[in-house]
DNA sequence: GATAGTTTCATACACATGTTTGAAAAGCAA
DNA sequence: TTGCTTTTCAAACATGTGTATGAAACTATC
């Protein structure tokens, strides 16, 4: 029936368009122009603005979830139960940094959306966002069994730090390329993924060389 | 004379607002009420609402670009001008964090409009925040003094991670805290501090143990 | 092809928001 | 005080937003 291309149609340009412009910029009217339906038409499908938005989050949220267990899975399964902490972190942060770094046609809205949503917390998103803990669990499960002897919580900094910086790297490429006057690539996606990956395993792993990474002193100063 | 007070009134109770519930949750008629004036006061002192938030950012990146300024310009006499980067790391994120996550006394509503300031793009900081860009790279020769053998890359990235980490970690306290069922401890400010350093440091000087960080296999899945 | 259910459409409504207005009040210099 | 400027105030204005309405067009089943 021709409802669904309508549904369909309005799904497509919120998506692209949030992903474009972010949620505070996208009006109804905006999303029902690019997807030549009449305005009515999000409200008869959706029932409201934030129902519409809700269901591109849940929709989005399964499937990146989906896509990150499936890399881990594989990966354990490869390693006979047990993947290393480097694949670990590359199941977590490497489709979505993909998604939203990658060449044009590996690039998604769908990625980009995500970010969007974690960026700015709309109300309809916020109350739904609690799942990702959940699966964020599977994770940290997962370099519990790569590493039974560490800390967990020094498991779960790290897990928050690569979160961080692969995010960070998406939401601000042009400070990055601005501050380095163009000297940090951006356009090697694979270059980047291991890059957080390597410094979210050294976090883990590895320990600061004594001399270079002592402070002189630890008290702040006063300001 | 009284208008003073009602600017300044205006300015106290923007900031706290936007530091507490973001940009976009904070109208002008809620400005007026918590600073108790008169809803046309914001116009008549500030000429509109965009240009009320330029100055509370213009203001608050001033102070808080000096505020590290400082201290990494103490640090670096101290130490016979140079630096360690442990230092110059503790000097960039320190101050934030400190103003974000510290003890109520520590705790400004300064550093948490900052943080929503670098969260929320609203346009009329979109435009002002180029000069960021110049003050971090006072940071990056900081390092680039620190450590003359490294590849100025490396040191970017690191400084993109450094405040990547520190950010998200003011961002997101509660995922981190429900993801490991309150095993990171968020109240030692200091302990935050210095375990984001030494990861930036680690991340900048160590280099992963060579069995545990290298992967079977670099190509990604199919997804 | 008639009919009932579904979908589309133009339009209007209700409301919140930033801004403006013009008069009243306050402050201040002579 | 007088006269002028600065500041405050209540009210209105203009606009953009999400939502609702009721009629028209369409679709499918008999």
């Amino acid at each position: 029936m021709a409802a669904d291309r309508t549904r369909t149609a309005i799904l497509t340009a919120a998506e692209r368009l949030y992903a474009e412009r972010g949620f505070a910029d996208v009006t109804m009217r905006d999303i029902v122009a690019a997807a030549d339906v009449n305005l009515a038409a999000v409200n008869y499908h959706f029932g409201s603005k934030d129902e519409l938005i809700a269901e591109l989050f849940v929709t989005r949220s399964i499937a990146t979830n989906r896509e990150r267990l499936h890399e881990l899975k594989a990966l354990e399964e490869a390693g006979g139960g047990r993947a290393t902490p480097h694949e670990i972190f590359g199941a977590l942060v490497g489709p979505t940094l993909r998604g939203c770094l990658g060449e044009a046609k590996q690039r998604s809205d769908a990625a980009r959306f995500m970010i969007r949503a974690s960026i700015e917390s709309v109300p309809p998103i916020r109350k739904i966002k609690n799942r990702e803990v959940d699966h964020l669990k599977r994770f940290g499960a997962a370099l519990r069994r790569a590493l039974p002897d560490h800390d967990p919580a020094d498991i779960f900094w790290a897990l928050h730090f690569a979160l961080a910086m692969a995010h960070q790297t998406i939401r601000d490429t042009e400070r990055l390329t601005r501050m380095s006057d163009g000297l940090c690539n951006l356009d090697d996606v694979q270059a980047i993924i291991d890059r957080v990956v390597a410094v979210a395993v050294t976090a883990l792993m590895g320990k600061p060389t004594k001399d270079a990474a002592k402070p002189r002193s630890r008290k702040p100063l006063a300001v």
